[in-house]
DNA sequence: ATTAGCACTCGAAAGAAGAGAGTGCCAGCA
DNA sequence: TGCTGGCACTCTCTTCTTTCGAGTGCTAAT
């Protein structure tokens, strides 16, 4: 059932008022504040009945009326106004977009933070990464006790490990492991690395040592670091200058659990391809406890190499939904511009990079 | 002038009960507290004389006693026993340094996640570099409009960036380039990067077209990045359950200025070699203005390839500094065994590993 | 249907009173 | 001289009460 036109304006008002001042909003001021043409009792008459069908509340009987999450649902989907970006935020958007992307090819905390900056609310950033495989294996020896696993892994980064013995290898075996690594750990996922598999290659490689085992669980561990995504939390304290966190107890909870990389985005149901459009999650309707008086505001992006990354806000569902949403959009539009398409750019750097041997340069 | 004895195990006894309790400690409290055979009428006395000392102030008149960043200071030089960690605690580190060691060689922001944990204070980690210089200098051509530029670094880590030019250039002089930076650029420090330097090149590569400058310019903004220390904070959300920022407004300041990275830690009057010793600021012995009421406490470790690394942790002046002295020194300590020793496996795996092409593993 | 008016409600702010913790000081005792 | 018990005093913190006012719901009039 529709509401009529002006249950929507007076719930856009409402809405609106209630996010600029965080204090209940009454009758008066809403018939005071324009686009209504009537008194506040009209107005009162139908803050009743937005009460009654569940978009409104009231804190106490004699106090004005402040959204409820289905309310801002209904702000969201169909009322709150596109905010536009004036073009002072656009450029400066632009403008620390690229200083970014300059020095730090594709670091995804640093996009949470310029996130976080424009919006003034908490950030985090994930990539949802592709299932990773591994692309290129080598063994470095080092010495007879030393040796260095490196992987080139299918997302364009590599990782390595040193690992130390307490017995001697001779390099024999190390470049032995290496080929048949090479051969048979290459181009599969997580789940391909089975027992079954390590033991061939350890019978294969002649190896008494255990140094397959130590391999293997090197290429599980990285693979599996790596296709799970990890959060990034960038600006937690800005939490703090928000009314509802000026309890410590509640600012705490709700920080902590972000820090700790929270679950935060509900089970990753693929963000639509569009790099435009902004999801946004309303109190309740978040899955982790955590979350359930707050509001959450994601954006997806084409991070390139198959990998799409999710920017996101978290803020009291008393957020500015329509400025955040822009910022968000704008934000993410921009990184995939800059990051994205699949062209041969930045997928010919990363590989020409590897070939040549070296890769990522970021420290974590 | 001396204390004399009383006065020390009843300064002692106020600063260890304000610790604990974070309430003004009166004479009734200190007088039960055993090892004190007198009454309280007597402590009155000396709590009085130690006021006027300035080691101790009230809050008002009717309250019990408090600190002074003085009296912390004597607390922490003379008074405090150093703590021991139980066997549990040591155990824990450990476990959980090893841990952390073998999947992440050596990164420091984890450091810092785990010193905070342990403390249950914010906790900074940083590596105060050495000045670092270009050990080696690579530059990969892609295509014509495209090449990479890879410097590996006297640190042991390499830095990369994929430079995408709007003009074309031929291989040729991406060669060039790459021979003389190689030649003229490997070895020197930040400052000797001059503009003489840099034009003299250009000419010897026959550059028409600005590159030498590209170049040159991401030597030097590498070179400045890796040789100043950046602080990683974690944790900052622990300072919400100390009872001195239950006040939003006072906990903000503090975490926006430790999220900035802020500098928090003295003009590096370099940490003494030894590893084990640790600083303590209190309060107004911070040089920034923002921890002007907190402390400080700093351990630094042998953080090897010639790098020292600072781990420190922020709280209230009225922090437990024994033990987190305590806990620091043998974090740091570990570390240091660990990391440092300047001998042959962590060197040689470095330098292996950078001949053979790769480094870094992780990002940011 | 809309509006003006009015009595009513309920929280927040302001004021008042009481309790309690801790002090300073004095007089007596070793 | 140094320590102790005692006592009056101070000052904050808590609790209770009162007041104030914003905002409501309802009713009667337009």
């Amino acid at each position: 059932m529709g509401l009529s036109d002006r249950k929507k304006k007076i719930l856009a008002a409402v809405v609106d008022e209630y996010i600029r001042t965080a204090e209940p909003v009454g009758s008066k001021a809403i018939a005071q504040s324009g686009s209504l043409n009537c008194s506040s009792a009209t107005i009162r008459n139908e803050l009743a009945e937005l009460v009654n069908m569940g978009y409104l509340e009231q804190p106490h009987t004699s106090a004005g009326r402040v959204p409820t999450p289905m309310g801002y649902r209904m702000y969201v989907n169909e009322l709150m106004e596109k905010q536009k970006l004036s073009l002072e935020e656009t450029e400066e958007i632009n403008r620390r977009l690229n200083l970014k992307l300059q020095e730090l090819d594709d670091t995804i905390s640093d996009v949470g933070r310029l996130a976080s900056q424009l919006t003034d609310y908490p950030a985090l950033a994930i990539t949802a990464q592709m299932a990773v495989t591994v692309k290129r294996f080598d063994l470095i020896y080092v010495d007879a006790n030393t040796f260095i696993i490196v992987l080139t892994l299918s997302n364009s980064t590599a990782r390595s490990k040193l690992v130390h013995l307490p017995i001697s290898v001779d390099q024999d075996l190390v470049q032995r492991l290496s080929s048949l690594f090479n051969a048979s750990f290459t181009g599969i996922t997580q789940e391909a690395v089975t027992p079954v598999l390590i033991h061939s290659t350890e019978r294969a490689a002649d190896d008494t040592m255990g140094l397959t085992a130590v391999i293997a669980a090197f290429v599980l561990e990285t693979l599996h670091e790596v296709s799970t995504p990890t959060a990034f939390v960038t600006g937690e304290n800005r939490l703090l200058s928000q009314p509802e966190f000026r309890d410590p107890d509640k600012a705490h909870k709700l920080m902590s659990y972000l820090s700790g990389g929270g679950h935060i985005f509900p089970p990753s149901e693929g963000m639509a391809p569009g790099s435009d459009e902004v999801r946004v999650l309303i109190g309740p309707e978040n899955v982790a406890e955590e979350l359930k008086d707050s509001s959450v505001v994601i954006a997806s992006y084409d991070a390139g190499d198959n990998t799409r990354g999710l920017i996101g806000v978290v803020g009291p569902t008393r957020m500015d939904y329509s400025t955040v949403a822009a910022k968000l959009s704008f934000l993410a539009a921009g990184l995939s511009r800059r990051l994205g398409g699949g062209e041969a750019p930045p997928e010919g750097m990363h590989n020409k990079l590897i070939i040549k041997g070296d890769t990522g340069n970021e420290r974590r």
